[in-house]
DNA sequence: ACCTTTATGCAACAGTGTTGCAAATATTAA
DNA sequence: TTAATATTTGCAACACTGTTGCATAAAGGT
């Protein structure tokens, strides 16, 4: 990102405001799904905790995180690569979730082959959700 | 499934409860995903919600449902195949979730294809949610 | 039928997500 | 720069979700 989280946010029709860019740096910085409590505890009484769950709404509106869908208690958020909202914006998502510490990361570089669905379902987007474990955390 | 709830609860190595034969015919009667708040209203007071949690949660651990991972509050829960349980054990699930009415339904008979992952992640298992519009919402 | 183990209901609680409103901040126009 | 307008924030209250301890009830084995 060669651009300013304040210009990136104007790019994406948001005004520049200390609550976004407090968001914004702290996904760039963790490089990973983050869920609102995680986000929550990173930034202390920096920002209001309903104030949080705003602006992540307007991040998803705005192109700027999609949602990770995650089977524990809450969604994560994970921001939009490049590929994301560009040209014919990319609704595939691949991630990967480790089992023991239980991060969540995007695998941009991870292409999801097209699967073969039932006639009567008309499919839009595909979310890939891997799990094991990370370099980190491998047995 | 040949066998009776009770039967199949047993061969779990669950005791026969009149929790349990609901929340199973349940899953039967509605084939499809059911989170924890939906099985709570179609069950009424038949069931207790604190109750209806520690099902889910032995239903889960004897590998009668499997978790699906869910982008709305709550997660949701869906009965394991015959493919799920049985020889090597399958841990590759595709769902497909409804952007109009939200149901999603599993898809068992989708072959998910292997993906090449980074060889630093130990992959051990996928989820694949697709989305879009069911036969009966479909535009 | 009795005994042991496990499940249930109830109640209380912590965490998650939502909303209304007044005050503060950002943007636009003068 | 200032004033006017639109948007965002913090706060507080609330509803929903998920967890736990404990007494009671039910299940399975003897």
């Amino acid at each position: 990102m060669t651009e300013t989280p304040a210009q990136y946010l104007h790019h994406h029709g948001l005004r520049k405001t200390l609550g976004r860019e407090l968001v914004l740096t702290t996904f760039l910085d963790q490089s990973r799904a983050l869920s609102h409590g995680e986000l929550n505890t990173l930034l202390g009484d920096q920002l209001n905790r309903a104030s949080l769950y705003r602006v992540l709404q307007s991040f998803e509106e705005s192109g700027i995180v999609h949602r990770v869908p995650d089977d524990e208690v809450s969604v994560k958020y994970a921001l939009c690569s490049g590929a994301c909202s560009s040209e014919q914006h990319h609704d595939n998502h691949v991630h990967f979730k480790c089992n023991h510490c239980g991060e969540t990361q995007c695998l941009p570089e991870v292409k999801l082959p097209k699967v073969k669905t039932p006639d009567s379902l008309k499919v839009e987007s595909a979310e890939l959700l891997l799990r094991g474990y990370c370099r980190h955390c491998a047995a």
